[in-house]
DNA sequence: GATGAATGAGTGTTCATTCAT
DNA sequence: AATGAATGAACACTCATTCAT
């Protein structure tokens, strides 16, 4: 039991070092597996190829993030108009990302390698899919604001701006703060940042 | 001397496309010859490395772009208070973001390589240097309002962030609105959105 | 594994044969490769680098000559100055030369590659190692002679000259008669020209 | 008059420097060039390729060297053979080889490339000549000795390989003393030790 | 006399990947 | 489950040399 699957083990603690110092392109399967103590042969049995190697350091953190987000977001469709037109209470959108941000900590390297080392991966996009997801929810309530405040919406490119910058300061604590408790002292004040931001849009005279 | 420098301008156009579609580490030298019709030898005969071609299509546009942030802000330096704390008076700053703009637009492909494709060169924290410059400026202005307005200013983090966020969104327009026309439709709103997020942070209660 | 590191021998084998050719620096890997009838790759697999080779050809005879030497200047620092100083028995001198030269021929190709082909490699002043061993060797053995007939010592240059002339004496054998024993067979003379000369000077009027 | 013969002259001054530094094979026409202010182009004007370059910096004050050789060698076939006999004048041999020194010393920079930089030139084996040259002297010399001594002739080899060491000692001298002053006041002892030596082979007695 | 441009073969080295054993 | 061996294509870069102008 205890030699089973410790190959397996080295080779993805070796990897994650490796990408995380150099980035997919440029990490070496030679340097990951010499470091791991096998040779490349042996990577090859339990890794399709390079890319399912980072894959299954990065996948299951990242499906569970996706499920994070997508049972947030569909409670959220049915939320009341009132709730979200007022400053004062921004109380939720706090807690939900404060849940984010400790489950992006708890898995901290992991998510290092997803949004700053997976360039030339399949991967070097999915903060995308975030952003897609995000830019969905953002769109549904613009329109119900707007309708509900007798403004004009938002277009689609600031629909799109404003998910992807909402996005990115997660990505953005994640890399300029080390550990999570100084993360969350910040997104307190980036929260209320953002949707201060958000609802001056419906405000704007012209 | 074909037709006056020509090869050299071969050289760069390929090299141009080359970095834009694969980026810097993994565009290859020989492509970029083989596409510009020259042996890779004639190449080292204009650029001195890798490194230095990228460098030819980029420095220019760069250290224009440098001068004029550089300008910018040190016009600024002696603004008002009272100017800056004013919400319906942004006009100033939307006037920079649109020269800024239409700056990168005039050197759409050498910004998007700068930005987005010049991983590996020695221009790939460049855009860290402007976050640099525009974080600089925030700090003191957050300082100055603070007092003005009798609020507490702003931390490191949220000073970089915002800068961050501000650098950003240009790079933003830059890779998703191909159009200079459309993307100066954008920058105001953006601005506005910045700004108001900005104000909001002096006048929370708590 | 073919037939037991048949590769790597042929390898050996091959780059042998190139670097006694061409010397380190005008050798080709490529050519080595091709006529191991392997890819440049499977040399990599086997040695570290270009260096690497020309070391795993040369270094365990280099090592086994330099111990060699080095016991033969141990035992040799006891002897009487009574001995030294006569020149009819220089015997011992003679059996230690013919002891390095039956051991040189024996690694015949290794030695021509060490004296005469390694330019451009770390092992290109290693005949200076020999040089340097053997002139401190006569350093302490002309004071010593010097003292005990009443003569003026030599100065260092003539010393390092002699030492230089012994050494070079072994590699213009190596490199200028093809079998073991005619080189055996000139040793006896070249030492007693040697040892005549150095005697001289210690007789030397003027 | 005063630019006419200048680009020339400029090539030349850069390629001794360039070749002293790195050796034939190593040393680079580029460089050369670069540092001769003008374009490899040029270059071709002046001489047919490397080793022309090479050549003319190297082959005046080598064939000055083999007629000064010559002549001194010329002048000797007549010489008696009591003179050669007796240790005690070796005044003549001496005079030769201050000249020889001298003459060195005035072309240093350049025989040190034919002695040490030229290795892949058609230079490389040209101290060989002066051996040859000296060989054929110490042969005729060693016959006429042994004849008036009643003794043994040297054989072949040995007379080679004393040419060798002579003409390697002025190599040494000039590789190893930086100034004619202190080469010519080591040549003494260095003929003294050669001629001693040189005699000892004939009163061998066996 | 000399330039500016270009060639084409070559360099050592690295890579992800494969596969018989 | 893993090794040891090998592939073959790719890499950035350097070289001496050529030649029209």
């Amino acid at each position: 039991m205890k030699n089973e699957k410790e190959t397996r083990e080295n080779l993805l603690k070796s990897a994650k070092k490796e990408f995380l110092e150099k980035g997919f392109m440029q990490a070496s399967l030679r340097n990951i597996c010499k470091n791991a103590g096998v040779t490349t042969g042996a990577l090859y049995f339990f890794f399709e190829d390079k890319e399912d190697l980072f894959a299954n350091l990065v996948q299951e953190p990242l499906s569970q993030l996706t499920q994070l987000m997508g049972s947030h977001y569909a409670d959220e469709s049915e939320i009341s108009v009132l709730e979200l037109s007022t400053l004062d209470d921004f109380g939720e959108g706090i807690d939900v990302a404060k849940q984010v941000i400790h489950f992006m900590y708890h898995y901290y390297d992991e998510f290092q390698l997803i949004l700053t080392k997976s360039q030339g991966s399949r991967f070097e996009n999915c903060v995308d899919y975030f952003v897609d997801v995000s830019e969905k929810h953002y769109r549904i309530m613009a329109d119900k604001i707007a309708e509900s405040m007798g403004a004009k919406t938002l277009d689609d490119y600031m629909i799109h701006w404003v998910a992807h910058m909402q996005i990115d300061a997660f990505v953005h604590l994640l890399t300029h703060e080390a550990s999570e408790e100084k993360a969350v002292k910040q997104i307190e004040s980036i929260v209320y940042y953002i949707i201060s931001g958000w609802m001056a849009m419906f405000q704007r005279k012209r």
